[in-house]
Parts: structure tokens; sequence; C-alpha cells
DNA sequence: CTGAAAGCGCTAACAG
DNA sequence: CTGTTAGCGCTTTCAG
């Protein structure tokens, strides 16, 4: 490594190399001479700050931790996308990790991420267990959870109004006449999952339908899991005559397993998902879901967590967004 | 930041710091004993040590930057997913920078990547351009390009054979029987859709039939290029029985404006992408492709790369995978 | 306005 | 085997 540091820099000025620190930071305490030269040398040659050092002293690295659960899923890259250009913006940059779905593994790069001194960490959470297992580490650096419900819990959030997207949805259903509905993929270790499904039972009452639902046991919802899960659903004869997915990506799974056994969407069966990830609008899969406003997540969560830095004492805050229904063609109107 | 320091625990245990250090750092030069009691002491304390201050005096950061043209593309996040695990178990973190598709924020966060001290760069660059206007700066620093190539350039790169790759491609489509084949989404500013034209042609020419192109002339390969470009090129009467797009995200663009149209695929046109992304698999798109080993170049790149480190002064390497045919649904045979 | 010097937390000689 | 010490490159008092 053999950069170009204050110290050569102010040799060859010929002042100290407070100097220099002075004239780049854009100190007050400086004639505006020397700074112009201090600069002009620097840039001739070629002096980048060292932003390590700098951080050494400043005790900050002005570098955000974010963990997801896996990068490659749309929604997160989506988010991540946003929050690395928003970052940016804020003089921040992205030190991105995937947890794999796995507690320990989040629990092991969550404490890397400390170690390596980011100003605040955001992420999205493998589950509900996550706030039990990092308390202790979300106590000693400034921590914004994202897309995740931490209801009741001394943490921090942003996130949409799942229960009210889910009731919306299944009354959207409803309304075109849908009287059996199968929610697929509740999961249990999932806050944001509890609330989906609560929307969902919220609206069978108030419209006395039976609710009628198949578990997500695994810790994930994937195109594999939605498909799994709707195959094995097929197999037998059923009497529902729409399927609402607690994510885009099962649903998508669901089209899959839907086509093989020759069932035609909606003509036969409707589908409705959860989180409006890109590919959702997409002809060929043209979803009707609830869409998550992923830039406005994105932001809020960078600015809760700046306010946070700031004052890392203030009381934990939540900002709930409101989801929106997206029409598009997976559902039809039935008559009774 | 109130965090624990060496010198907190070596007050504690009684020890001078340097000792601390030798002992988590599993130094040869210390008793069994001291070690152990420190260790403990650490543990008892909570301390994690402070990477920052270690990557000042290491001279080296273990951190990877990555600067992608943007993460919430299928290609790039499933790239990005694997660098990530793999970096990590090779013990570094990464930093992800968009360059969203332009050569001077390209050149902007790769500067800001060299004052953050990274120890390396893996980059998806914005196009052939890349070179030039990044070269005073990879020099500087190990750089290895990645999913691109960087042909008779001073550059290091990992890719896949892209022009073998096409010509199979199109042969495929020729042993079906098609015989008029669109090229849709040649784009001037990549080297690597350049090759993957080269291919084309060259698999006309073998065959003795008349090549036919559609440009992509802005500089990146989406959803709404290829559905834009297919868009144009439906309005009029056409006589290809098959189009042969430069990229997956192309292609399902096509089936956007295909399925608008009325076109069946693969009743009335086949269609081929290229690269594999994770969604060309969905049976409702279900596209016949050319796959990209990404696992494969991610850890080529990632070994490349920390070879770099180790020899910054190693003469420039390249490593050209196979790319492989991947047959689904989307192309059919035809009669002449 | 500018220089000198302390120190951020750690590693790595160098002594003992 | 363990302690002492000198930096890494930078910001920031504190003097001048």
């Amino acid at each position: 490594m053999g950069f170009v540091t204050l110290k050569d820099v102010a040799k060859v000025a010929g002042v100290s190399y407070a100097t220099v620190s002075r004239a780049l930071s854009g100190s007050p305490e400086i004639g505006e001479s020397t700074r112009k030269r201090v600069v002009r040398i620097c840039e001739e040659m070629g002096y980048t700050p060292n932003s390590v050092a700098r951080s050494m002293v400043m005790k900050r690295t002005n570098i955000i931790g974010l963990i997801v659960t896996s990068i490659d899923n749309p929604f997160m890259s989506e988010m991540t996308a946003h929050l690395e250009i928003y970052a940016r913006q804020c003089g921040y940059n992205l030190m991105v990790c995937n947890s794999s779905y796995n507690l320990d593994l989040e629990k092991e790069v969550f404490s890397l991420l400390m170690g390596r001194k980011v100003d605040g960490i955001i992420m999205i959470p493998v589950g509900s267990e996550s706030h039990e297992t990092l308390k202790t580490f979300t106590a000693q650096v400034p921590t914004v959870f994202i897309g995740e419900n931490m209801i009741d819990l001394p943490e921090n959030y942003v996130s949409v109004d799942n229960a009210t997207g889910m009731q919306q949805a299944t009354e959207y259903l409803y309304s075109l006449g849908h009287r059996r509905i199968l929610y697929l993929g509740a999961r249990d270790n999932s806050m944001t999952h509890q609330l989906r499904l609560d929307g969902y039972l919220n609206a069978c009452k108030k419209h006395g339908i039976e609710p009628s639902i198949i578990r997500n046991t695994s810790a994930r919802s994937s195109f594999q899991i939605g498909y799994a899960l709707a195959k094995q659903h097929f197999e037998q004869p059923f009497s529902e005559t729409a399927i609402l997915c607690a994510a885009d990506t099962l649903a998508i799974g669901v089209i899959q397993a839907a086509y093989e056994k020759g069932i035609r969407i909606p003509d036969d069966l409707s589908l409705m998902g959860f989180d409006n990830i890109s590919f959702s609008a997409l002809p060929p899969i043209d979803l009707t879901t609830v869409n998550q406003p992923k830039q406005e997540l994105a932001v809020s969560a960078m600015d809760m967590l700046l306010n946070r830095i700031r004052k890392p004492d203030a009381p934990h805050t939540k900002t709930i967004l409101s989801p929106s229904l997206v029409i598009r063609n997976s559902c039809r109107a039935i008559e009774d």
C-alpha cells in the first residue's frame, strides 16, 4: 500500500500536516491562500484521505451494516438497492451480509459487524426469535429492523401494516364473490406472518367465512416452498376458489404447481400474493398482490437509523407504512 | 461508543495489553495458563477486537468492495449472494455499491472504496468503456472484473465463453429447423455483448443463414428494454420463426410484448435467452437459455482476487468458464 | 492563522 | 514467556 498520506502532502507543501487536514476538512481557521495551495497540491499528488485512520479518531466509520436473510430474494435485493443508494447520499456505505435464514449465522454476522464498528445496523431478521438472540447486541449498536414487525419489543422498526394489508386482500377476494379462500404459507417464526394471518382471520370473521390454512413449517418463503405446499394440496380434490399467499414468492411457486396440474389461473382458481416484487408484474405471472412501498421503507429505515445514531438513548420508535392493493389478472369474479 | 478495549482487559487481568493481544491472536509465545485466564476475562468483559484499529496497523481491512450496476438485477443479486458467502468463508466482508449503469458514478464509488482501503475490488462494469475510465484506479488496487470480458486489456477477469455460448444457442435453434432467427438486444458498449453477437454471427455464417439483428442502444438489458424492442418489432409483419435474446431479462420482456400481441411462445415463435437467471426456470416463463455458472464465477473471481492481493504485481489473469445450454419449453421444432 | 503533540486501539518488533 | 514502546494516518486541542 504505497499511497500518499497527509504527511507527504505536508512535506511538499511546506506546512505541517495539521494544516493539510484543516485545508481539506473545510475548517474556517485557515488562510484562503494556503488552503487553495494545499488543495491543489493534494490533487496533484493524487491524495485520498484514509477513511480507516479517520474512523479511528472520529470514532465513527460511516458504514452501515445490512443483514438480510438472502440477498438474492427479489424483495430483499430491491430493498438493498434502495438502501444503498440512499445511504450513499447520506454519506454512508453499506456492508452487506446474508444470514441465510439461520439464527446462529445472524448472530455471528451481527457480531462481526459490531467488531467492524459500523455506525448502525439495518436488518431483515430471520424471524421473531431474532430479537431474543440479538438483544444484547442491539442494545449496544443502533439497529433498525425493516419489513418485520417487532411489536411490543424494545426495538426500532419500520414495516407496513401487514394485518390491514392482508385483510384488504381477503376482502378483495370476498368482493369478487369468493367464499372459500385458502390461506397458504403462514409461518410461525415471524410476527409479520402472524399479523398477515390475523388480517386474513379478521376478514373471515367479519364476513362469516370459514378460514382454511396451510402452514409453512420451514423458516423461509421461497418459490420451492410455495410449489411444494401447493403441489401437496392439489393432490386431493379441494373446494377453495381462491388461494391467498403470505408472500409473492410463494404465489409464484403455486403458479408452477397449478400449471403442472392443469389448473388455470385465474379461470379455475384465483391467486393473490403479498409484497409486490417486481416479477409479479410480468405478464406471464401478472399477480394480484399487496404492495410494500420498498423505497419508502428503505428511506424511513435509514432516516430512523440516522436519528438513533445521533441520539442513541432516545426511546425506541416504529414507523408503519400503508400497504396498497395492486390489482392485476390472477383473480376473477365468480358467481355463487 | 463506550466499548471494552484491550487496555481494559489488560488492567483487569493484571497483564500488559500486548499479552492480551497475543492471547487472542493465538500467538505461540505465551503460556497456556495465562492465555486461558485472559481469554476467559475477555469473554466475561464482552471484549470484541476493534477491526478498525487492527486494519490501521495491519494495513489491510479484510474488506472487498463489490461494484455492480444494479443489485436488484437478478443475475447480479445471485452473484452477490454467492460472493458474500464465499468471501465471508475466506475472512472477508463485502462493501456493496451500485454504479447504476453510470460511468461517472462507477468511478466515484470506486474511488470511495479505495479511500476506505478495501483490500480488493470485484466488479461488474458498466461496459467496455469502464476500463478506460478506471485504469488509473485498477492499477492501484487489486481488481477483478466478473461476467464481463476484458479481452486484450490489462485487467483481471472471469467470465464465461460468451461467443461459444451464443453460437451453441444459435445452433440449437438451427437444429430445431429455424432458419430465420432474430438476434435481439445487441449492445455496443459491452465486449461481452459483442462476443455474444459474434457467436450468433459465426453460427449464421457456418450454416448459411441470413443474420437479422435488433440493437439495444441503451446501456442496460432490462425487462423494459426487451419489451420495448419486441413491441416495436411486432408492430409490423415479421418472418422470423425464433428470437434469440442477448440476455434473459430481455427475453422476459419479449414474452410480455408477445403476450400482448397474442403471439404464443413457443407455438408461434421460439424464444431463447442467455444467463439463466432463476426466474427463467419458472413454468410461466420456462425459458430455454444458456447458463452462466454463477457460483463458480463468484468463487473463481474471489480466488483470483485473493491471489492478486497476495501478489499484486503478478501478470494479469483471466478465467473463462464454460456456459451450457439449458433446454426448457420456449422453443419448438419447426418443419420447413 | 499555523505548528506541535497527544491519542484513537491495536500489532509487532525489541528487550528483559 | 511477558512487558515496553513505537508507530499506522488522521483529527483536535493547545500553544504560539
